[in-house]
DNA sequence: AAAAACTGTAAAGAACTGTTACAGACAGGA
DNA sequence: TCCTGTCTGTAACAGTTCTTTACAGTTTTT
């Protein structure tokens, strides 16, 4: 079975040892980070949940909940000290799925954290598949498949493809897609992705004159097309 | 746009009344129950989201979240007068999505129910469907259908003309649209909105010579004109 | 009819993309 | 450890597409 990421972020040690012992303990797979820029970078190692303390040492929470709500819909749960209505209804309004008022007792985060994660888990397949077949991602195994013949893919490659398929017909620029596949704070050059995009057509189209499955959109990004079967 | 439909479970009228008139005044179309053996009818009719009380005359407001959960997946929302964290952690595993301890402040639950349901609803794309079909634009896709045939905007044209339709009827001059469509600070010439809605023009128009969505104002600037569907 | 405002066209100019080549980073093996 | 091959990010170039400009001509308003 598939173990479940969860990304906490939390500057005091004391907590964020005791909920990821906790989480451990129900099998899941838990990273921590303790600052904003930290957890900015974490992201494109695609968590299944995140645990997010309203109040770190260098960039507010709700700023960086804002930034993943950017370019995720990850789950998040805010950890917040603050009880007043106003701020609840605020962590909600800024993209939280859930907060939980500190202190708090680990039992609960637990309960909710499964909540959470039993719904988004469910619609997820782990395979896409489009075309009649004709291109296959396996988001588990990393593997994409073309007519039944394995293409060999990159990490990073392998990133911007499943990216693009996960929205078909949808237009990501090349910012969004950096986001996703390097890291929220990406200081470089946009251009990288056209060279990752020309790699992979490479490997998946069958005349790179006219790509069939990722389409350029000019002035604006690129787009995936193809039909889910 | 379609109504988001909730179903609230609770004996006390005086409860559901104020709860529902909140959710009415954000959009949703309410409907309210009683008693357990209500609920389990009305289940058929696919709600968007269930606000379920724990405490109801007939059936435990338990045995009524397990049902609905043995025939769907529609996110519960939990109220319950107990707050020790025993029932809490429970009602979360017996398969509620979330749940809000009385008394609850109706904001509360309000934002509760939108993060609940902008969850459910992702995935969902914006398409600008105008005159029984005839005019589509889809934002997500950027694309652009006139009786079904797709047509072939630029990433100025599409953003002029989505800037256009989002206010049917609205007049824009030429500087709110260069501004919408190159920056704030464009220094330009404002004749540049002209080609590009003479180039719109060509490629969504039947006629020319009569412009049926985007209308010339004379000596203000432009505007759409379009019936939403 | 005069003035003001709008449209069409074509060409210059700007911006964008695909491609190639290369250097540094990285990982695995000898 | 050093070497090797692979991967990633950078840069530059050419070809393409789009945007802007300028101007002439048309339409609308007063």
């Amino acid at each position: 079975m598939h173990k479940e990421k969860i990304l906490i972020v939390e500057d005091e040690r004391k907590i964020s040892d005791i909920v990821k012992s906790y989480l451990e303990r129900e099998g899941f797979d838990v990273t921590t980070a303790e600052t904003g820029r930290e957890t900015l970078k974490l992201i494109k190692d695609r968590f299944d949940l995140i645990i997010l303390d309203l109040k770190l040492p260098d960039i507010e929470g709700e700023e960086v909940c804002r930034s993943i709500r950017g370019i995720s819909d990850v789950p998040i749960i805010m950890l917040t000290a603050k009880s007043s209505e106003d701020e609840r209804v605020k962590g909600l309004g800024i993209g939280a799925d859930d907060y939980i008022v500190k202190p708090f007792s680990p039992r609960e985060l637990v309960a909710r954290v499964k909540a959470h994660l039993r719904r988004t888990k469910k619609g997820e397949k782990k395979v896409l598949s489009f075309n009649k077949g004709i291109l296959i991602i396996d988001t588990t195994s990393m593997e994409v498949k073309k007519r039944e013949a394995p293409v060999s893919l990159t990490t990073t490659e392998f990133r911007i493809l499943l990216c693009l398929a996960e929205r078909p017909g949808a237009v990501l620029s090349r910012l969004q897609l950096t986001n996703t596949v390097q890291g929220y704070d990406f200081e470089g050059y946009d251009r990288v992705i056209d060279a990752h995009i020309k790699n992979i057509r490479h490997k998946i189209e069958d005349n790179i004159q006219k790509p069939v499955f990722i389409k350029t959109v000019y002035g604006a990004g690129y787009k995936f097309i193809g039909v889910r079967d």
